[in-house]
DNA sequence: ATATAATCGAGACGGTACGTCAGGTCTTACC
DNA sequence: GGTAAGACCTGACGTACCGTCTCGATTATAT
């Protein structure tokens, strides 16, 4: 999470809770304030905590914000429904419902934006939520293969590519129709997407 | 662009040519500061205008941002190249080189994040950017039917969520590409991507 | 009150009907905000007058405030009231009637306070309220000595310097009591200040 | 000078040096500029101070330059002359002194002039500086009764009303004199003006 | 009649200062 | 050494007026 220096063992320990206290404080501050208005002092005041100690542990505002929005992607999960349409489709509705939640719309996006112009902040955005959520797909891949759904794959290097596109396609397409199209991702959306998606994969295979 | 009462005639009128000089000069500081770093005064010394002018004619750094980015799509184009599969490739290699071009980068993710809080701004962003550019998947489809690698769409509604599926599909997996995952959008990854979507469009019709 | 070409016979001569409801807004104005929140765009719209017309006339505030607090202290009177006592204490009550009007308070202190960095407003002070108030002390002075009760004045520096001081005693207490001390100058006042002036008058002759 | 709660003991203290640097900017300001040209921004600047520590002690241009002007006249002294109407002239030359300087002259006449619509600001002046100043006719009426040069005082309320009237003629007239006719207070015209209050006071007794 | 010319209203323009706010640092006293 | 409190510097905000300018439309005198 923040870079913590396990060899100081003098003076007061930080508090553990106010780690807790602070994310959920910003959580909160994105839903009724958005992005742009949240300020650090109001997350301080919020959790209860003086700003000095929110600046020792966070360097800014965008860091603090993937911390805090990263742990909302933490509840997804890949139930065996049976077949690997239904897999996605359930994974893609999570996902959905997950956007439309003002905490995560007002905070990711943002952050986002700030990462064009910052490279530590992309991969700690890669390595936060990206990445942590590949196993999905991977999850899913495995899964179908042993249904025979999917043939084994040989070529790893083409593995990660496929896994990547799908990956950008899914998320993108979410994203895109949540947060700039503006409509809802809902069970017909997500059929027919799902439908497009496999459908493609299928015959370029 | 912005709201002008065309029944005004008297007083003196706005200088026609501080809008293009304004819009340029966002531009501009996107690239150099983005979009979090970019002031509306800098803005307005760039562009050798006074701020007040400037605040007469946006409400807000949004919305300037919205239309300076804006004009950057216009120059989309989907020149004839033969068949549906390559006149894809072809736009959204476009769309691709856009996006890698820092204005649209900070500008467009930015306005994106803060649109989820603001519905005139999505509406605006909608109107100005998206509905704009839906002409090219209308044109697309169009030549596509003419060929007759496309069946005519009987349901006028339907084809209207294909066109919406379709958008969305495009454009979001390209801007998660290019600003989520970090990587470039170039031809094989188009080529790829294509097949997926073409493929699919064809096996779920 | 302002410079006027009388050589310029033609062109659309300037509205006389302006002049005066400029100065009328102004102290409206005045009234209502005092000087410091007077604003010259304000005054414009009260008299029903483009901002040019108004600058046209005037090269600034304080110009214009001069002349419209010069105009207030023309309605000084002598009448005579049968003794030198008697006749300063109804110019003095009177003097103490116009300070106690807001127009008065706050624009004249606010020239004055201007007029200490700026010779030519403390020259336009002098000529438009001071000099034209001056009169008051001849007509006095003048009456008083037909009377006998003031000694014929043989050196006419002396006497212009006693002029003076008179002036600045009479105004200088004025408005002291009503603006610094922040009470009236009533009846009683007045009637103490003068047996103090004229005792010291008599007994420094 | 500014309030200050005693009892908030925790949080970094206000520094004690920025309040005397901005007083002292604030007179260098007001020799330079003068009161209608001098902006906080520049102040905060000269002393090298932020706009918002400014603010956070002052709520105005106001409030700050009846600060900064108060601090001049406790320099005003009454050193025993010997004689009452010396003393007086003593004191006198002093006032007039100080109203020459352009940090008082700019300064001391805006305040008034403000002060006509701001009872608080009025209360200010009047106690940061007039009624602080009272002390010298005080203390010249007193040294005078022991000297013989005039009698004890049996009613005290028209006592009171008789130290009021001197000072407002005192301060009045020689303000007048300096900001007004815009000549000097010097010794001649002091040893006129002197002759004629105590002789006033003396015939009016 | 028709120039010619200055005025008028309206309102945009380049500036400057406003007073506020947030970011991020520093200084206290306390724990 | 961590912590709460709050003062501090910096820099941007969006607004208000300043005094100037540019319009089209009047309203006079001088042809």
């Amino acid at each position: 999470m923040q870079s913590r220096t396990p060899a100081s063992r003098t003076g007061r320990p930080r508090s553990a809770a106010a780690d807790a206290a602070i994310l959920a404080a910003t959580r909160e501050a994105l839903v009724e304030l958005g992005w742009s208005k949240l300020t650090l002092g109001d997350v301080a005041t919020r959790a209860g905590v003086a700003k000095t100690t929110l600046y020792r542990r966070w360097a800014g505002k965008n860091e603090l914000v993937v911390d805090a929005v990263a742990e909302l992607f933490d509840e997804l999960e890949l139930p065996d429904r049976g077949s690997l349409a239904a897999d996605i489709e359930g994974v893609v509705l999570q996902f959905a419902a997950i956007l439309a939640r003002p905490e995560a719309r007002s905070g990711l996006m943002a952050v986002v934006a700030e990462a064009t112009r910052d490279d530590a902040l992309r991969e700690r955005i890669r390595r936060s939520i990206v990445q942590r959520q590949m196993r999905l797909v991977l999850q899913g891949r495995a899964r179908a293969q042993k249904r025979g759904e999917l043939p084994p794959e040989p070529d790893p290097r083409e593995a990660a590519r496929t896994v990547d596109l799908i990956f950008d396609m899914v998320a993108g397409a979410v994203v895109h129709r949540t947060l700039v199209s503006g409509k809802a991702a809902d069970e017909e959306w997500v059929r027919s997407f799902t439908r497009v998606l496999l459908g493609g994969l299928a015959s370029s295979a």
